[in-house]
DNA sequence: TCTGGGGTCCTAGGACCC
DNA sequence: TCTGGGGTCCTAGGACCC
């Protein structure tokens, strides 16, 4: 039987687990994000329901741009631990079906499986999550850069979303057929006719970033890089990245799947002051709680921790990071904390700081 | 309308050692 | 006196993703 991968996308997630609990709000402009004060500064939108995206609300957008695009909206604020039960309520209904699954993020998930008609089973993949009362969109591929790619075409269908990044609002034909069934198989039989036009930021592992560089070498579709010299790509790219960026063009990648929860090999905690930071006493305090707090959660895993890293965002947006080796790696969390207080010693601190970071990088296990 | 939080991986350059 | 390369560790920074 042929293997197939599928990729699962819970569709508008946050606001749908909201909707459980609140069914009033069902096809309302519903915002999760912050607190659920509009008015909160420095806070963004995490999740916009779809009515919301209809007044141009988007993730990431500061939540008084969103309430003065849709000032009917509801907003609410976000609930973590609700989250990630329903995520593993969810991930949890996959694995009963015959396939391998790969968490993605609270609300994706790869799978693979060995059937006929993956469009049969991504149809009862659906059926199950509505039992749920949450809906998601599946794309079908040969691999999971397809499969990936295809649910941006699958979430276009009946949602009025761009099919993909930077793709533009065209809905490739066979949506419109598959009926808005929010299901969507993309192939290398198809890949060429949907994808090759499209620019290359339409790509999963391609952003503004690298874009703009494939196009300082011409290069701005996807056609083009698949087409592009994989030694000018290594050349400009490095050893490792640019050929990569030449197997993305194809519609190439990975097929494997992997069950296993990934180990982490660090974890952070940052946070952005509703004001700036100006007081070097309460620059220093803000540091030993975030390490504090981040050397706890690590210590509870049993991790051991052997760098530290602070990071440093003033009231320009300038950003940077140090970190430093420990001396020998520790659990302790009065240790974490001085080697963070020393790290930030290390900074200029002449300007108001918005933001403050801890991470801790751990010993592999 | 000023721009969240939590991750992963890759690259480059300097230090240091053989 | 002057000059090799290779390998590894360390830090800074960049880029991507959800």
């Amino acid at each position: 039987m042929p293997r197939w991968l599928l990729h699962v996308d819970l569709d508008q997630f946050q606001a749908a687990v909201e909707f459980r609990r609140h069914p009033e709000l069902r096809g309302r402009a519903v915002i999760v994000g912050g607190n659920g004060d509009p008015d909160q500064p420095r806070k963004v939108v995490t999740c916009a329901s779809y009515p919301a995206r209809g007044y141009g609300v988007r993730a990431g957008m500061p939540l008084r741009t969103a309430a003065r695009k849709c000032p009917d909206a509801v907003f609410l604020p976000l609930d973590m631990a609700t989250y990630e039960e329903a995520s593993e309520e969810v991930m949890n209904l996959l694995r009963t079906f015959p396939v391998r699954v790969e968490v993605l993020g609270w609300d994706e998930a790869f799978l693979a499986a060995d059937v006929e008609d993956p469009e049969r089973l991504a149809r009862d993949i659906r059926s199950a999550i509505a039992e749920l009362d949450l809906t998601c969109s599946i794309g079908i591929g040969d691999n999971k850069l397809r499969a990936k790619l295809a649910t941006g075409f699958a979430k276009a269908v009946g949602k009025g979303e761009p099919a993909l990044r930077g793709g533009g609002v065209d809905t490739p034909p066979e949506a419109e057929d598959a009926g808005g069934t929010g299901i969507f198989r993309l192939t290398a039989d198809n890949w060429t006719e949907l994808i090759s036009h499209r620019p290359t930021s339409a790509l999963w592992g391609i952003g503004s970033r690298i874009a703009k560089r494939l196009g300082e070498l011409g290069i701005e579709s996807v056609a083009q890089l698949a087409d592009a010299d994989r030694q000018v790509l290594a050349a400009e790219f490095g050893p490792t990245t640019g050929p990569y960026l030449w197997v993305l063009g194809h519609g190439a990648g990975d097929t494997e799947v992997v069950t296993e929860p990934r180990i982490p090999v660090g974890h952070s905690k940052s946070e952005t002051f509703p004001h700036d930071l100006t007081d070097r006493a309460d620059i220093d305090a803000q540091t030993a709680r975030l390490a504090t707090a981040v050397a706890e959660e690590v210590a509870a895993t049993g991790r051991i921790t052997h760098r530290v890293g602070v990071t440093v965002r003033t009231n320009t947006f300038y950003t940077r990071t140090k970190q430093r080796k420990l001396p020998a790696p520790t659990t302790d969390v009065a240790e974490i904390v001085q080697a963070a207080l020393q790290v930030l010693d290390r900074f200029e601190l002449d300007r108001p700081v918005r933001l403050l970071g801890v991470r801790l990088e751990l010993v592999p296990e």
